[in-house]
DNA sequence: ATTCCACAGGAATGAACGGAAC
DNA sequence: GTTCCGTTCATTCCTGTGGAAT
């Protein structure tokens, strides 16, 4: 093996295309800028922060924007007054229940030899607990829940707006941002909850290709070495990303992993080609991470529409699907019920999996759902394999199981 | 306008589990 | 040890519903 030594590269700076990379300035959303400014003002006249609710769809700058103006926002803060201010950031996809995020909230406020264990608590102990952190320490507290829609209860938002109003908080100033990606987070909460919030609304609309081409020409300029992306590969990433939902973040990732590829084969400028590869990967990696992350008899379900699929059986009702996944479960692994597998079909249908659709056929016939797979066959079964492995192998698929283990150039 | 169908999906309930509190 | 607490995963029961047929 050649010994190790330095290779031509063609990144100036790889973080700034990697996801976790927060830019200084956010291309493209200057008047959303603009009325988040002002609905954070508040804070530095010394009043009481105002409750923020951003919405829009994943990818259009709401975390990002969040991050550089609480950035901006405490930096002002300290050079006007001395007291506390604390930005307290919780992404509800890893504490999906108020009483979590409020555990999470008062570990964050505690030293590290002072923690609080995650479960056990009564949910009164843990709101007194969080209400105990804020007096002491009083000051400024903006409570940031990201992705607020995995939350399973709202009791936190209530709790958090009606601390604001009653005696419970004394020397302290709060707000609460949540931040939503389902549009109509709002129709979700409970009534009491929607009247005492009186949030300030924010939308962040989908960036069109006209702001993802800024936006990735940004990325480009500090990223990547001067010349070493052809024309055409940035208006390529844009129209995906646009067709895709404006998600920037899809764009900026199809970029970076187009960028791996070339810089993989030591090609010196990225192409076009290198895009349309970046995206077959993306899209297996996506399926196959997906699917290992499903619980056993989700996957066994998914495993019985496949058998469908390669029988070219699909859409198939949801009763003949029962039935299919009566028979591949193994009996040693207990079947679960009817009523629990259309539970596991809408859970594959929410990570695009699966298509449902809904047929009525009137007096006679009733109304039904039918399933089909929503993605290529092949990455399926290879996602699958594992569990096929273990179960055994259902001769439907057997041709598509034998090109997995032979792939054709 | 009413009837009728199959079943999607909501609601109630309970068991199991990890951890706190006594 | 026992009791309490919140969460997850499961079952059972059953109501609501869209639209063709009447």
């Amino acid at each position: 093996m050649a010994p190790f030594e330095p290779k031509e590269t063609i990144f100036r700076n790889e973080s700034v295309l990697q996801g976790h990379y927060v830019p200084d300035e956010l291309v493209g959303r200057e008047e959303e800028l603009e009325k988040y400014h002002k609905a954070l003002q508040p804070v530095m006249n010394g009043s009481n922060p105002n409750n923020i609710l951003l919405l829009g769809k994943s990818g259009v700058g709401k975390t990002v924007a969040t991050k550089t103006k609480l950035r901006e926002l405490e930096k002002s803060y300290h050079q006007y007054y001395d007291d506390h201010f604390s930005t307290l950031f919780v992404n509800c996809e890893d504490y999906s229940s108020s009483y979590q995020v409020m555990i999470r909230f008062v570990n964050m406020l505690r030293d590290d030899d002072d923690q609080i264990s995650t479960t056990g608590h009564p949910s009164n102990k843990v709101k007194q607990l969080l209400r105990d952190e804020i007096n002491k320490q009083g000051g400024v507290f903006l409570f940031v829940l990201d992705e607020i829609n995995h939350l399973s209860d709202d009791s936190i938002l209530y709790e958090i707006s009606r601390a604001k109003a009653d005696e419970s908080i004394t020397d302290a100033r709060i707000g609460l941002i949540g931040i939503s990606n389902a549009l109509d987070y709002r129709e979700t909460l409970s009534g009491k909850v929607k009247s005492s919030l009186n949030e300030r609304r924010l939308r962040f609309p989908a960036y069109t290709a006209d702001d993802l081409r800024a936006v990735l020409q940004d990325r480009v300029e500090n990223g990547l070495q001067d010349g070493v992306i052809d024309d055409g590969v940035i208006a390529l990433c844009a129209a995906h990303g646009a067709a895709d939902g404006g998600d920037a973040r899809n764009a900026i990732d199809l970029l970076y992993h187009a960028a791996q590829i070339a810089q993989n084969h030591d090609d010196l400028k990225i192409t076009t080609g290198h895009v349309d590869r970046a995206r077959d990967k993306m899209q297996e990696n996506e399926i196959v991470e997906g699917i290992q992350d499903l619980s056993e008899h989700e996957r066994i379900v998914l495993y019985a529409l496949a058998t469908f699929e390669a029988q070219d059986k699909t859409p198939v009702r949801n009763s003949e699907l029962y039935e299919r996944y009566l028979n591949l479960a193994p009996s040693d692994r207990e079947p679960r019920s009817s009523r629990r597998v259309r539970d596991f079909v809408s859970v594959l249908e929410d990570l695009s999996l699966v298509k449902i659709h809904s047929y009525n056929g009137g007096r006679g016939q009733g109304r039904w759902a039918t399933v089909s797979l929503d993605k290529p066959l092949q990455y399926v079964v290879q996602g699958l394999s594992p569990l096929i492995e273990d179960i055994g192998l259902h001769t439907s698929i057997r041709t598509v199981w034998e090109s997995k283990l032979s792939p054709q150039p």
